[in-house]
DNA sequence: TACTTTTTTTGATAACTATCAAAAAAGGAA
DNA sequence: TTCCTTTTTTGATAGTTATCAAAAAAAGTA
């Protein structure tokens, strides 16, 4: 759990009361590469911080799995939309290996930010930062061909490369695996 | 003034005292077509709300200009990344009709913040709306062909195509010039 | 209106990427 | 190790899109 407020600190300075009101509703979770955490059609009710792990977004358009994000250590995991918005999730969450995450629900949260205007602080800078991470994803994926997006992951998230196989990978960059690979022989 | 606060009770209440602090800081400013909100290189220090007019994002890029979002009626116009981390702005905003806007400082908003929490709090749902409204037009983006990009944008941001000449669609669209116009022709 | 400038379209070609099929390589389990 | 499964690579081909060049259409101005 000291992780967790770790990287809350990073954003936001929490009061005793604030870190206790928190804690009292975290609730701890482990499970196993290849579940899932989120699966599509049902309300997403939980925010999860990843303190162990690895996992995938992915949604289903044609008949194929689109993985279009990875999270990893202190990263927090949701169907953003569908937990903001109560409505279904259109997207599954899937572990990508063994994790332990913290878990709040919806209800919870809600409270919280009622109570402690530092955590809902913490909401809007944690909402800020990932608006400005996928705007920089945005950015660097449009109008850049197969082979610069490669060249992006490599010099910008190249974690990625070495825990998360090749097939995802290229869905990630919205290509697909045999032009991943073709790139790759020729790099 | 009206309409920034009509479109800011959509999303959080504030009290009689709030709508007096911020509308005491509040500057309206009316500026041409071709003029420029903010250019790269400079820290953007405002946030805008756009009541009337259209603008335009892009950043360049190989001599050429990347128009990569729009904003109209009722939306809020910054460089989001320099306006949170204070550094120096990538993108230029430029007005694409005659505009009137409504600006805060960003000395200004963090005071509002840390006085008003229904503020604190419109900020963070502000930013999830955003969020979410990227995250639906990354999606719709990732692994889709030329065709239905433009597709989408016709289904679900018609306004777009009645307001901006096309070689700035086609840019927001990730595709050339000549491209669009042959889809439209084979429409 | 006539003229100028900007925007959009059309044509020819080259480069890029997807698709389908199959082989090779890597990873896991017994 | 050997066998089986999954992942990655390679090949051939077709479809898509960018590029460069130029024409046509539309918009703005005197």
């Amino acid at each position: 759990m000291q992780a967790l407020f770790d990287h809350i600190s990073k954003f936001s300075k929490l009061t005793p009361a604030a870190i206790k009101s928190m804690s009292a509703v975290l609730q701890k979770i482990e499970i196993a590469k290849g579940d899932f955490l989120i699966t599509e059609g049902r309300v997403c009710n939980h925010v999860y911080f990843l303190e162990q792990g690895c996992v995938r977004g992915f949604y289903n358009h044609d008949g194929k799995e689109i993985t279009y994000w990875f999270a990893f250590e202190n990263n927090l995991v949701m169907s953003f939309y569908s937990f903001s918005t109560r409505k279904p999730s259109v997207e599954n969450i899937q572990l990508l290996e063994d994790a332990v995450l913290w878990a709040i629900s919806y209800d919870d949260l809600q409270k919280l930010y009622d109570k402690h205007p530092e955590i809902e602080r913490f909401g809007r800078l944690m909402n800020e930062h990932y608006y400005m991470m996928l705007e920089e994803r945005f950015v660097r994926n449009h109008f850049t061909d197969s082979r610069t997006r490669y060249e992006n992951l490599i010099a910008h998230t190249p974690h990625i490369l070495q825990r998360v196989s090749l097939g995802y990978i290229a869905s990630y960059l919205g290509m697909t695996q045999e032009t991943l690979s073709r790139i790759r022989s020729l790099a």
